[in-house]
DNA sequence: GATATATCTTTACTCCACTAAAAAAATTAA
DNA sequence: TTAATTTTTTTAGTGGAGTAAAGATATATC
């Protein structure tokens, strides 16, 4: 049909015309998912109409991804990169008040989302990840997660060198926790479809806030 | 079939028959989806297989509660009367360490739900209410989160008031953050199989060690 | 006791995710 | 160019969620 030539200065070593083909069927599988699912909504959109617009049959759909929700966690996965490049941008010069990074951290991960797909989109994701934490797909959702909680922690030891938390601050554990607090807003956020994201905003800041300030008592001896 | 039988001192002040019918139709629905559910897990379990258990049919299943998530989050808002009532006795007197108190607080939960369903059933129920968190069903499941959320802030105001807490402590605020973290591990604890309760025990432990570690160093002026 | 009314069951149906296997097409190897 | 191999498509199905409406039955009302 078309001739492949040679690509002198591909950046891949340029695998057979069989691995091209089925690389580019899962671009165009995973791209007309998007679209359809952005524009109709997960529950709405068929196999079928994927297949349609990706120019495969559905049954082809089904030998790449196994599952609709499969397909659904797998298109997640790709905008992977993207997210973890765009907060290590923050991590390399991260704002000096710790309740101003995280918010910064945060809204990254909200922004970033809200770009990617819908509300409800984002809801059967994350409901297809916490069904299926054990499959495949499900693992690379969480493979991101556990990424993003050391990206945290990582900024959160800058802040500490540089002097703004105190030295017996537990930042590697702080790093966790706080990442796991920012999940369950996540999640809130996008299980509203008209909280915005400023009130969002300004809870992570009360929580984050409110940790600062809590202390204990030491009980005396 | 079988006589009714007058109940001459029931507590409730008894409604119609056609009433007391449905009230125990609901009963018999909720207690045999939970059996099937737990016995099969979610998926295998057919809505024709819980209206034989039942002994309706499942036509009248769907009247009642409109879809099998349906069902399954109002089985779980059913739970909530006994869980807030067990959060109540830990209210009454907490352990006056913080961290004892939020680890047994988390604790209740995890065993209250781990004796109620499986925790495949409560995966599906958490995807469920992320999912349909508008529904009416879903809404039910929400309002619970907001009364345990609650609880722990009075918790917390009455280790303040115990002297365990500093003042300055913002234990309104703190108590609802630290339940969205809590939230947050009880999703990780159902979501792994093998994760024993007594791990997940010693990462709260951590995370509000950490927590009241943290502080900040004021900038200089 | 007869009639009106509410409620459940039966029946017949649609839709879609998912599967198995045969047939068709294209690529690779010779 | 032909044969062997891989992969996709076609075809024909299963199963279960959910629905609409007619018919059956029990409860409530008079």
């Amino acid at each position: 049909m078309w001739h492949t030539g040679d690509q002198p200065n591909g950046p891949e070593p340029m695998s057979s015309l069989r691995e091209r083909q089925k690389s580019n069927r899962r671009r165009n599988i995973i791209q007309a998912a998007r679209d359809q699912f952005s524009m109709y909504g997960f529950d709405a959109t068929t196999i079928e109409m994927i297949a349609e617009r990706a120019e495969v049959s559905s049954v082809t759909i089904y030998n790449y991804y196994g599952t609709k929700t499969g397909l659904l966690l797998a298109l997640v996965a790709e905008s992977d990169t993207l997210l973890t490049e765009r907060i290590d941008a923050i991590l390399a010069d991260p704002p000096d008040d710790i309740v101003e990074a995280f918010a910064l951290f945060a809204a990254t991960i909200r922004d970033h989302a809200l770009s990617f797909l819908t509300k409800p989109v984002w809801r059967q994701t994350i409901a297809a990840s916490i069904i299926e934490g054990n499959s495949h797909f499900g693992r690379a959702y969480a493979r991101l997660d556990r990424e993003l909680a050391r990206q945290l922690s990582q900024i959160f030891v800058k802040l500490q060198r540089r002097g703004h938390l105190t030295p017996d601050t537990n930042v590697d554990v702080l790093g966790e926790s706080l990442f796991q607090l920012q999940n369950a807003r996540f999640i809130q956020f996008i299980s509203i479809d008209d909280l915005k994201s400023e009130t969002v905003d300004r809870y992570m800041r009360e929580d984050i806030a409110a940790i600062l300030s809590a202390s204990r008592v030491p009980a005396k001896t």
